[in-house]
DNA sequence: CTGTTAGCGCCTTCAA
DNA sequence: TTGAAGGCGCTAACAG
């Protein structure tokens, strides 16, 4: 391995002088600068990153960590939540290029282990954006005085933290508002998350919010699933056994994917889904216009997530003395033809059309200071 | 900052001492042990990664990088190749757990400021897993003297190079025997990936070369794309508007996101699928079975190879005089109803099942020297 | 079992 | 404009 000494060496010059020239700072003969430069170059000499952060007390690199469901089947896609980490991920890289810094991952569960893990981790990098719900918000109060750290939620109450939220409550809010408005349905059901993620409960209670908040709408059901394709699935089979003909008007899934097993079942049992029930879901993922019928949700800003994420921890590295600041990122009612709107027969035609979707509401986005 | 100093004074031992503690190295007293392990504990000392890595001279990162295409639009869905990596990605990070290694993440285009940009990445890791079509095979092969390198892709002649291959080839093949011997297709039609990307280019060699020794079966027409469902969705028309009337037995498409928009538009051109022309992809990415129709396609191992690749790069670093070895993994027919097939309504039921697919074929694994 | 000490490779202040 | 030299925090011989 060469070293900024080989190069000074070969160079005839100081380790300095390389240095200089390696970090353009001037200060350095234009002659001198070029001898230096050839011999970076003919040597292929390449500075030595972890001398260089022991050095500036820099790493360059930003560390994401990420919620990973069901251990025992990691990446099974049927029974996690794949997609929706994914695009915050990518956003997040992205939002990194050209800036110096790299993006180190992580995919945690809540266990025992996991403090200590973060911890470490921390060690390697000069900021995190962490999700919620991997770590309670004591531990990472604690670790945000050694790191700078900004956590992705959906919840408003930073608590003294740098958050960057979704309006989940807004989202779902508006979801059983058209469902009831338009749809004139009452008896929902709703099919819930896992308890120990934020974003389930979050979602849940909107929903008991939204329906207790019209008259004459109630909630004739709840079952319980992990956000997993196929809890969806089981969750449908249990309403059908339960339901004894009395479907519900609409069910109500917390997650996307939940939805797509649901409904599958659904139809598997020739239930017609809108025309005897409707269905929902929230995220909006990918495949969720794909399906048939295309799914009516709420959009979450995934990408936004991740690079407002990333943006508001390079400004806390840059000036650490930042106030912690909550910001609200909108969702957004995706109107599709699951609930049983009929949107799709209108969809304009072209390349440039995305099938099944014709009309949204959003909110605007929101930002405060926390209390 | 607490450093290794703090707690040896605190302590009353030495550096050295400390540093044993740390990696559990045995040779220290128990009782200096607990009481250095207490200190550590109370001043929440964590080591700094950068001085480990220096005087180590290991970083204990891996690096992965990935090709992004359509720059201008980064991560929309409809129009680049999202999810395809995102697997791989995430079995690679899987494989990195409790190895003491984190995975650090680089999405390039082949552009001329690339290779820079990889040989400083790659001053921050202690090995690479690149995708085939970033670099070329001389700039790897530069690349892979300065550190251990597997290369993911799609053909299996080294060169020199550690590679995890794809078996593209007898899977495309697997595909059109199927659509020519099953359903009699005699007319077909391809859609090609970008020119650039190895695997679009391998795909329609493969789909040429198994077209041609099939008698009576015969290409009737191509179509250009770039892997994005939008440029499927042009394909279509295009396909329409050329054909009059004639359209062709089944269209293969080099992925199933081109795969996707085709259908979509033929679909709104009234043309049935798979009634009246049968479509094909290549894949097999989460949102392809749940279509209408479900699409038939092939699909690839992504966990594995993300998988298989880190295994071996670890492999690498632990042994760098190990020879360079090309490792294919096996693609996959599945068999939906997108081709004519009617499987679905064979399809077994219960919560395990997965919707549209019933029936598939693969080919061995094959393992060799590169010549 | 424990301490001393010389690096690891680079940056940067201080002089010249 | 350039060089000398100390230090970043930790590890690993080598002694003892």
């Amino acid at each position: 391995m060469t070293t900024v000494y080989d190069v000074a060496r070969a160079a005839s010059v100081s380790t300095a002088t390389v240095s200089r020239v390696l970090h353009q700072q001037g200060r350095v003969g234009p002659e001198t600068r070029e001898r230096v430069l050839k011999v970076i170059a003919d040597m292929g000499f390449i500075p030595n990153a972890a001398a260089q952060s022991l050095s500036r007390r820099r790493r360059d690199l930003i560390g994401l960590v990420g919620v990973e469901r069901n251990v025992d089947t990691p990446f099974d896609i049927e029974e996690t939540s794949l997609l929706y980490p994914d695009l915050i991920l990518r956003a997040a890289e992205h939002a990194l290029r050209d800036t110096g810094y790299s993006l180190l991952l992580a995919f945690l569960s809540s266990d025992e282990a996991t403090f200590g893990r973060i911890r470490s981790f921390s060690a390697k990098v000069d900021g995190l954006v962490i999700s919620e719900g991997i770590l309670p918000e004591a531990a990472l109060e604690r670790l945000s005085h050694r790191v700078p750290i900004v956590v992705l939620a959906g919840r408003h109450d930073g608590g003294g933290l740098d958050v960057v939220a979704v309006e989940n409550l807004a989202g779902i809010r508006a979801l059983v508002g058209h469902l009831i408005d338009v749809h004139s349905c009452r008896r929902l059901h709703f099919i819930a998350g896992p308890p120990d993620s934020p974003d389930a409960t979050q979602r849940f209670e909107g929903f008991r919010a939204a329906v207790a908040s019209r008259r004459g709408a109630r909630i004739v059901g709840t079952g319980q699933g992990d956000f997993s394709e196929r809890s969806g699935a089981r969750a449908a089979q249990a309403l059908l056994a339960s339901a004894e003909g009395q479907l519900p008007d609409a069910v109500v899934c917390a997650n996307d994917q939940m939805a797509v097993g649901l409904i599958h079942e659904l139809q598997a049992a020739g239930v017609s889904v809108p025309g005897r029930v409707a269905v929902v879901g929230f995220d909006d993922l990918y495949p969720s216009r794909l399906l048939d019928p295309p799914l009516t949700t709420v959009r979450q800003p995934m990408r936004e997530l991740g690079a407002r994420g990333v943006a508001r921890l390079l400004e806390k590295i840059a000036n650490p003395d930042l106030p912690p600041q909550v910001e609200v990122l909108p969702t957004e009612l995706v109107i599709r033809t699951s609930c049983g709107c009929q949107v799709a027969a209108a969809a304009s035609k072209g390349p440039g059309r995305r099938p099944g979707r014709s009309t949204k509401a959003s909110h605007p986005a929101i930002t405060s200071e926390p209390a």
